[in-house]
DNA sequence: CGGCATCCGGGAAGATACTG
DNA sequence: CAGTATCTTCCCGGATGCCG
């Protein structure tokens, strides 16, 4: 019977629709079904393969995964391809189009961290402490501030450059930064977000730190959240 | 049994929360869900009652509708607040932090505009094509122009004020502006948007224009939608 | 192991009818 | 008008198994 494979690619159907000409309808359309947008995330700083991003997600199942890769594929807001050998694996890539959602991502999470029940001590992934850093950096605190900062969390390499109060975050080789964090992703956010000290991650294991500690206490420091409502003025 | 009523704030089960500290993550625990978004985009111009909210969300049933409120509120997105008599009406807020979401329609609408599925020409509701105004003027275009266009739609007025290249689009009386377009939302949305010339529209009854019809030939031209995906730059 | 199909249980969404 | 009660349908999440 070789299984006649009539799955239909996913989009959602016509029933379950907002048949709404508002952009942001039609958004929701796309991306608005559980985990679309968490997976888009994990893509924004280069292509990923499938069992990368189930790890990333912590918690998504792998049905769902493959349902919202067909979705997205079908919607064209990402491409499957298929790396040439040496290891010719197959891995999943956002078309120009599906980086051009990462506004997407720094609105929600600029409003969304003003929530009362935002919980900034819960487990992250590698892009989204990226991403973090393009949305929240400060400026002012980071104008006049030339630093190289190399990232390694899980067998990836990250750098974020800072250069006239502007931030670039994204993968690329650690190695000749002017300070390395090694760790898991959360640790690195304790120390951003939650206040805390990095000696204090560095004495329990949690972080290694190489090359100017000066500005790894500075770089802490270029990332304030927004305050929470109830705090307004 | 006067059926005891343990509806429980409709919060999310924790099972059903991405346990993840990305502020985007968060923002779809508070927001996610169908329909979420866009009971609070129908709030972003006002104040509405339920009834109202059911209408303008074509689509929508009464208990989802009552759900989605009630987790809103327990949100701390929007509250329920009871008019003083003339009129006792129960009506449906938006607190501040929740009027602060609006630049996630924005980016929202803008992306989803480029979509291959977008489509321009299904029907919309006021509050959707006021918004639109917000999001898609041209600066350009309206540079040293200035008017006062009234809005009468349903039984609703809204006003939109250019001046500076700058756009306000809001609630308001339409007499006395400059021009005045009466009818449904969607044609006016076809005249903006879908390119139908204004004499058809009012030739087939759709719309009236009153006031400076000069203006509002220029009007319909201000609000240019982005090009969509394959026709790249 | 990566990718995908299948079956199942629980729960959210949708439709309709009903109530104060 | 502003919701509630109930029933059905569909989606999500987990487990398992197949295939290369």
């Amino acid at each position: 019977m070789k299984s006649q494979k009539v799955t239909g690619a996913s989009i959602p159907s016509s029933r379950r629709r907002y048949e709404d000409a508002c952009g942001a309808a039609h958004a929701l359309d796309l991306v608005g079904e559980r985990w679309a947008l968490l997976v888009i995330r994990e893509l924004l700083l280069g292509p990923k393969r499938f069992g990368d991003l189930k790890r990333d997600l912590a918690g998504i199942s792998a049905n769902v995964l493959t349902q919202r890769l067909e979705g997205l594929e079908a919607a064209g807001v990402l491409i499957r391809r298929r790396l040439p050998p040496p290891v010719p694996a197959q891995v999943y890539e956002l078309t120009p189009w599906g980086y051009e959602a990462e506004p997407i991502f720094q609105t929600l999470g600029r409003w969304a961290a003003r929530s009362p029940s935002h919980d900034p001590s819960l487990p992250l992934s590698a892009v989204s402490l990226l991403l973090s850093f393009r949305t929240m950096i400060d400026p002012v605190r980071a104008e006049r501030l030339e630093m190289r900062v190399g990232l390694r969390v899980g067998n990836e390499s990250y750098v974020v450059r800072l250069a006239g109060g502007a931030v670039e975050a994204e993968r690329g080789e650690a190695a000749g930064a002017d300070v390395i964090f090694t760790g898991p992703a959360p640790a690195i956010a304790a120390a951003v977000y939650g206040g805390v000290p990095l000696d204090a991650l560095v004495a329990q294991g949690a972080l290694k730190i190489e090359g100017d500690r000066f500005l790894a206490e500075r770089f802490v420091t270029l990332f304030p959240l927004p305050p929470k409502v109830g705090a307004e003025g």
